[in-house]
DNA sequence: GCCTAATCGAGACGGTACGTCATGTCTTTAG
DNA sequence: CTAAAGACATGACGTACCGTCTCGATTAGGC
């Protein structure tokens, strides 16, 4: 059933995405599906834990924190493009429309996503030559890291360049390493 | 009757905001609506253009670029405390589930919006000490300078705080003084 | 107007007669059809005034009563095939479903007419051997005369043959010569 | 529903007689009205099969033929006062605007009861001193029995008196013990 | 290996909103 | 000053999904 939500949603966009429309896809009773989510965005926030963590992890590699920061945020770029970046745009933009989804949302993917987020940065920047950052400025840094891209994504609708991802990146380690001002 | 979408908009929220009950608490008839709007995104996308053009206009200061990159941003981050940034939130959240609703923002609204914020980051950083930017470099700049306060807002749902005005203020000046390595 | 209201009403069947479709095939404005006219029916009422009188009259002759029914209901049997039958048909349609339109029509067009049938039928009457028949039996007369034709068009929906004509012509002529005995 | 519907007609009138208002008055939703019936003439329909069939049978009985076709035209002329009757006016009246609706009554009722109707007059004039009538006659005795009531009540919108009844039971009866004439 | 019980498909049900149509009234505009 | 054009409030249309609810049929599991 997430397959089928999942490809419905892909194929014919959110408002054409119906409990009715899934049960078929999927060959299944409506009630079926009730039993086990209580509407359409749990489906989706179902499918989002599922595929999203691991598009979305930071990997481990060698490179300097610069390098290493650009890496992730090609990444996270690229997920967008992906049918689980889909799901997230979907679920972001329901969560606009509906406290609810919102909190759903937030209470859950994304709460640990801002945990592997912020464990993921410290992470990286600690193989720079700095003193590192400690867990709140991490967490502060992840709005100015992300915040352009999702923008570009969200906002504006165009994909993201190598550009913006670069400047990203330079700009989030020049202020990791001068910390103290932030 | 775009006042009476917008107030159900902040009373009810998206959901709950339906063609027969605009027209009923307008105490209008539903055709009259579709006589001039063809859906509940398009009042919203009117109600828009009113209502956002100011709250988001850049104001003349005599202050430093920092000091106005903030002010702007304070600015900012108030408008989506108030009924107009629900209604740009809705839409927004809308354009991520509908094509066409996107479509509209982006070449409406949105577009404006982008040129006047690309013109008001120039007159300012015309102001300081550094030589300026050029249209396309301020182009760039303006998702880093957004991005973060509407990540904050669209993904955390949280309220943009003081630390993170003054920070992307003061990053975004520092880069555009350093424009050639941008 | 009126032509238009017959034409529409011809080609498109009662169901698809309306104001506006009137006025537009008119070239006129709505208004102006309502200053003359409070419905469609009304409309029809005219029309029907105007073409069903000469088509239902009783048209003068030297043969013998029975020739002469005989004549006047194959005329009647042909009004109905005409586009003045079909207007006809829909305002005794109408009249079933609609107590107002039962009023008009049977205070206007239906009294007249059935005081010139009852005319006729007496002086068609009065050519033959028999001693004639007075108004009140003539009347009772023309539900016999009619009805036949009238159940097999408006009932049955078929066309009157001339077995039907025949059959009805001779069965009245006796009645009448038979008059005490009704 | 069927109830509902029907009560409507008696009621207000076959232009009030509405799917929403049936839907109403019967505690259900329109989809499942429309679920069973593709419209009110429909339902009358379905109502007019169930209710009419038993009060236009025709009735045994010992008298001869003239008393026991004066019978039966007392009931049907009764059966016009009834619920039943109105409906069964109602869809006449709107057989006579549309041509579908025309159809589907010819097709089932009328057809039915034609059949019915030949049956039973064939049956009552077998039991008088003639030699009775052969099918093809009796098919074309009833728009002689039938037409002088229904013109009548349909045209004339006048309750059928006794001596309508009388004069055309009598008419018939002669004229099927002259069926060479015919 | 059978019978009982739970599960699931199918889809009917009472609702709500959709977007469209025609109504009869009204205002505005052009000749 | 009239009449076209058409905006307006109203109310029904027929459709799509909603979330709840019965139905049988089909499995499984306990005896």
């Amino acid at each position: 059933m997430l397959r089928a939500a999942d490809d419905l949603l892909v194929e014919r966009g959110f408002a054409a995405l119906t409990m009715e429309g899934i049960a078929q896809r999927a060959g299944v009773a409506k009630q079926t599906i009730y039993r086990w989510w209580k509407s359409k965005v749990d489906i989706l926030l179902d499918t989002l834990s599922e595929d999203a963590r691991e598009a979305l992890a930071w990997q481990p590699g060698e490179d300097d924190p610069e390098e290493g920061l650009k890496r992730h945020l090609r990444r996270v770029a690229d997920f967008f493009e992906e049918p689980a970046g889909q799901v997230m745009r979907a679920l972001l933009g329901h969560a606009q429309l509906d406290e609810e989804t919102a909190a759903s949302l937030r209470a859950g993917f994304l709460r640990e996503q801002r945990e592997r987020d912020v464990a993921g940065l410290r992470a990286l920047l600690a193989r720079g030559d700095g003193p590192g950052v400690d867990e709140r400025t991490a967490d502060r840094l992840v709005d100015l890291l992300l915040g352009p891209l999702y923008h570009r994504v969200l906002v504006c609708g165009e994909p993201v360049d190598e550009e913006l991802v670069n400047t990203t990146a330079r700009l989030v380690v020049t202020l990791a390493n001068d910390a103290p001002g932030l």
